[in-house]
RNA sequence: CGGGAUGUGGCGCAGAGGUAGCGCACUUGCUUGGGGUGCAAGAGGUCGCGGGUUCAAGUCCCGCCAUUCCGACCA
């Protein structure tokens, strides 16, 4: 716990490891490639969990819950679906284990094989169609808004804390419509809940866009994302909202009864966000100190620090605190009063900065008799004194508010500052090896964007919404192109 | 799936044939308390698993397993 925390100039993804560990927000588990995700760490994914929920259900939406096993013949009705998928799947083929007749433990008993293999949900696109076959014969049963909180396995070969692990904790929303415009401005709509949650609440700007075909969900039409750029300048997908179009709805033959008496297949959309907001937090705002949360999504924002030396000191210490700590609870802030007598002051201090809480009061005898308070903030390490009847819910009000804006604006600094508009190829590379956004022409074909990736380790991070349309020449084959696109190295 | 590293008390590590150690954490007591107090006394380990070499194996040899890091693939 007393370990000194990496610098983040040294090396970035240690400190990264270390953070997440030492901030006590996650451990790796017994099982390879799976994290424990630790109660503080929950605490914060719950509050993400909390905001956007409640904007999922403002926008009409109802959570349910499918199964996390999927048959294998479902996932294999949409072709480029399972294509996408196969390579990551984990398997059930039995449901039993009996003693090893050889010795100690168990074995899987081969008498207990399953007659159709179950796949561990990697996302439940078909899982959900099958069963919204069932749910929709009418227009009138349209829109169907569904989303669920659920834990998807991918099998992935190499795993980071909250970034890519096996299992992982999402959201994922699947909607059916009559039209493929309603179901388009759904995609849309769920893009703009996601962005606006991770660049209000998360105080993390984001670029919106569409993504190349290459980069495209597996059995999608259209994948819109938004972006985010890291402290080391690589790009980090935040979230993806898709428009299906009617791809799932005829593999699993989902038809509805239009005004006119007519059969028509629906129209879809999916969307997710997971656990790897967690790691976007992280890595958008923290220090060498540790943790740097935005006061929106603290789960504690204000921590009270007494100090004192007798007895009698910790009573009235702890007494104007308690009054402190009322005050601001019944305002709304997220508050605790860290009264453990084992641990000293600096060490709290120092234990509650890892741990990223926006601010620190810390009182004291001297404090009392000068009537007066100190006050840290976490995000600039500013320490000040201030008049302890100075401290009312409007000025705690405009700290927080202030470090939640100061976060934004600082990560959007960079995201400027880092961001290279580049005309030649050889530009490019120079910008993409200096871990840059980088705005270029592209051809758009998938051909140049492989060669690209291959010479540069760039991708093709999404088409923009907001790069105007412009002539220009492809940055690696010169040809012909309307719009720059994003290229950058990502997680 | 390729390349590297590591498995020794709860955690982090040292020990390279001969009585299993250090730091942190933990327990008890005192001390200290406004930036990770100091001192003392304690508790805690079949050294990843299986073979082999040897009078003797954390230590040498062979095999296996696990974890982790770096690449290719991906939320």
């Amino acid at each position: 716990m007393s370990k000194k925390l990496p610098k983040r100039n040294e090396n970035y993804s240690e400190w990264y490891q270390e953070l997440v560990i030492q901030s006590d927000l996650a451990e790796h588990s017994a099982v390879g490639g799976c994290m424990v995700i630790k109660p503080y760490g929950y605490a914060i994914w719950e509050r993400m969990q909390q905001i956007l929920d409640q904007k999922f259900k403002e926008t009409g939406h109802q959570n349910a819950y499918f199964p996390l096993f999927i048959p294998k013949s479902f996932l294999s009705k949409e072709a480029q679906h399972v294509e996408g998928f196969a390579k990551e799947c984990a398997v059930v083929t039995h449901h039993r284990l009996k003693n090893d007749p050889n010795g100690k433990g168990v074995i899987v008993d081969p008498d207990a094989k399953l007659e159709e293999e179950l796949i561990v949900r990697p996302t439940s696109e078909t899982i959900i169609w099958n069963t919204f076959k069932k749910w929709i014969q009418s227009y009138r049963d349209l829109p169907l808004l569904i989303n669920q909180w659920a834990n998807v396995v991918r099998w992935e070969m190499r795993t980071r804390l909250f970034l890519r692990t096996t299992e992982f904790l999402w959201q994922e929303g699947h909607t059916a419509h009559a039209t493929a415009d309603e179901a388009i401005a759904e995609a849309k709509l769920i893009l703009e809940i996601y962005a606006d949650f991770v660049e209000n609440t998360l105080s993390i700007p984001v670029i919106k866009g569409t993504k190349t075909q290459n980069e495209r969900f597996a059995g999608a039409l259209e994948t819109y994302c938004i972006e985010a750029m890291m402290q080391d300048g690589k790009a980090l997908q935040a979230g993806t909202s898709h428009f299906l179009g009617q791809n799932f709805a005829k593999a699993f033959d989902v038809q509805f009864l239009n005004k006119q008496n007519q059969l028509e297949y629906v129209w879809a959309t999916s969307w997710g966000v997971s656990t790897r907001l967690m790691g976007a937090l992280i890595m958008s705002h923290s220090d060498d100190n540790g943790l740097i949360l935005p006061p929106q999504l603290a789960p504690i924002q204000i921590i009270l620090i007494p100090i004192y030396k007798t007895d009698q000191e910790h009573q009235e210490v702890m007494a104007k605190l308690e009054i402190l700590y009322l005050q601001l609870k019944n305002h709304g802030f997220r508050v605790k009063i860290d009264d453990d007598d084992s641990k000293r002051p600096g060490w709290k201090f120092a234990e509650w900065e890892l741990k990223g809480i926006p601010l620190r009061f810390a009182l004291g005898p001297k404090d009392l008799n000068n009537h007066q308070i100190e006050v840290f903030r976490r995000d600039t390490q500013e320490k000040a004194i201030i008049p302890i009847e100075n401290l009312v819910a409007n000025y705690v009000s405009m700290l927080l508010n202030d470090i939640q804006k100061n976060l934004f604006v600082l990560a959007q600094k960079r995201l400027q500052e880092r961001t290279i508009f580049v005309n030649h190829y050889e530009e490019f590379k120079e910008a993409i090896e200096k871990d840059c956004f980088v705005m270029a022409h592209w051809d758009g074909t998938t051909e140049t964007e492989l060669l690209i990736k291959e010479e540069t380790k760039a991708t093709i991070r999404c088409i923009p919404f907001n790069n105007p349309k412009e002539i220009g020449y492809c940055v690696r084959t010169n040809k012909p192109s309307q719009q720059r696109v994003l290229f950058a190295k990502a997680y």
